[in-house]
DNA sequence: CAAGGAACTTGATATGGATCAAGCCCAATC
DNA sequence: GATTGGGCTTGATCCATATCAAGTTCCTTG
């Protein structure tokens, strides 16, 4: 469920902003491209665009224009049901696209709200599909990039139905540690950037459960909380947590 | 959450097996493509393959080469996670295409299982893909059903993380009533091609309360039930349930 | 047509997480 | 440096749903 492992990039600053950029790694690092090919995906990417903590990317209900890779920050994407409720879908990270929900009706269907200062590059739909009707390997590479998409999102989905509070708390936790280890950061040791409710909202519990559960992982040594910082000591019964056989 | 109403294909019998066979109308019918395009289309389209009950389409595991458009009959879609515990990620039928999650590692990652006799058309996805690049209205049509899929999977998650077991059924209910509708059949009474136990798993709930929910139903007056046939009897009531306002 | 088993219903009880409530801590702001 | 409010923790209680259990119906298969 979890994408290949992927190298940081150790480009000169002076080529960041070009499409071999690690933040745009998702996008365009495992093509292969040739150099030309390369230029032309360069081309339709804009001025990386700084979004401010808490500002949104977009909205659900605007209109359709782009998909959105993000270079550096941390989002939360989130739909809300007509009575008001908040399900938060997915949190993002550097290097991962947003907005492709909104394909289906040209409107967009979440809101994508930044969770620290960020910076994302706009990719006009249009142009992605016309350059992936020109290089195959960008037009088989945006396929896996929705197809995760949707892998991602049938984890989710075994996680609300089939898990309990524990086992939600150490998947996300060793989701995240993952992410950020295959980013060049620490997988033991990282900031939540997002609130307890967030955290119980994309897992489908209230924020008590979510501050209750992370203090038992406390004091049973696997974790360490610090307000937001959260360092994993012992991954392996995270991880155990998770391979536990549930009779039935 | 809902594809705009689409017409049921009243097309003679021996146009059947041709693109504009109601069964694909998902990715043909609102295309409007050429004559000569249309027939490119139909040309990787394979002979329709029967499944029979109980038959798997395909396995998580297999190697990926084709998506599915069910021509007829109706699917369920699950994924198992390592310790054994099976979460239905959806329910499909006749229009709809299968197997879009395994586009990511090119190995399907779901098992999908008819639940009635069914059949399919085979859709080799180079070809998809080839085709895409020359037909631009397909590949944008191609690129709505695979977002589409996104969004459904948000609604999933809204539900499983949200919602209370009445809702999740109320919502069920009303979802697959308006799926038999589209395809010109009623919309107020329809045969579940699914035991109670398979709604619980998509529904996050056991099947006693899939079954003692349904009871609920029926004594309020909101449906009959009798086995697998459903009638909706009081379709407001059941989506009042759904719009109630959970203050917060 | 009979037998067996899977699917379903219904009741009784248990429990995980929600809800309600109170107080604390920290970060932002003046 | 004090103040304020949002975010967080922890305790007590409640409730929706799971779990356990028993019996029924229906469908399949011989």
């Amino acid at each position: 469920m979890i994408s290949p492992i992927q190298v940081r990039d150790m480009s000169p600053r002076h080529l960041r902003n070009s499409c071999t950029n690690c933040s745009l790694r998702e996008l365009c690092l495992p093509l292969g491209l040739s150099p030309e090919e390369m230029q032309e995906l360069d081309g339709i990417i804009t001025q990386a665009r700084p979004i401010k903590r808490g500002e949104a990317l977009y909205r659900a209900g605007e209109p359709f224009r782009s998909l959105y890779a993000i270079r550096l920050g941390f989002f939360k994407a989130s739909v809300i049901s007509e009575d008001g409720r908040e399900q938060v879908t997915g949190f993002h990270m550097s290097g991962e696209l947003m907005g492709m929900d909104a394909i289906s009706t040209d409107v967009h269907t979440c809101d994508a709200i930044a969770l620290e200062d960020s910076e994302v590059c706009e990719l006009p739909f249009n142009d992605i599909e016309e350059l992936s009707r020109e290089i195959p390997l960008l037009q088989r590479h945006f396929h896996k990039v929705m197809s995760r998409e949707i892998v991602r999102d049938h984890g989710v989905m075994l996680l609300l139905g089939n898990m309990k509070a524990e086992e939600r708390l150490a998947a996300f936790l060793l989701n995240l540690s993952q992410r950020f280890a295959i980013r060049g950061y620490s997988s033991s040791s990282f900031h939540l950037r997002m609130t307890r409710e967030e955290i119980g909202s994309y897992l489908g519990l209230k924020l008590e459960t979510v501050s209750r559960t992370l203090s038992k992982f406390q004091d049973q040594g696997f974790i360490k909380v610090q307000n937001r910082l959260i360092e994993l000591e012992n991954i392996d019964s995270l991880k155990k947590l998770l391979n536990t056989c549930h009779d039935e």
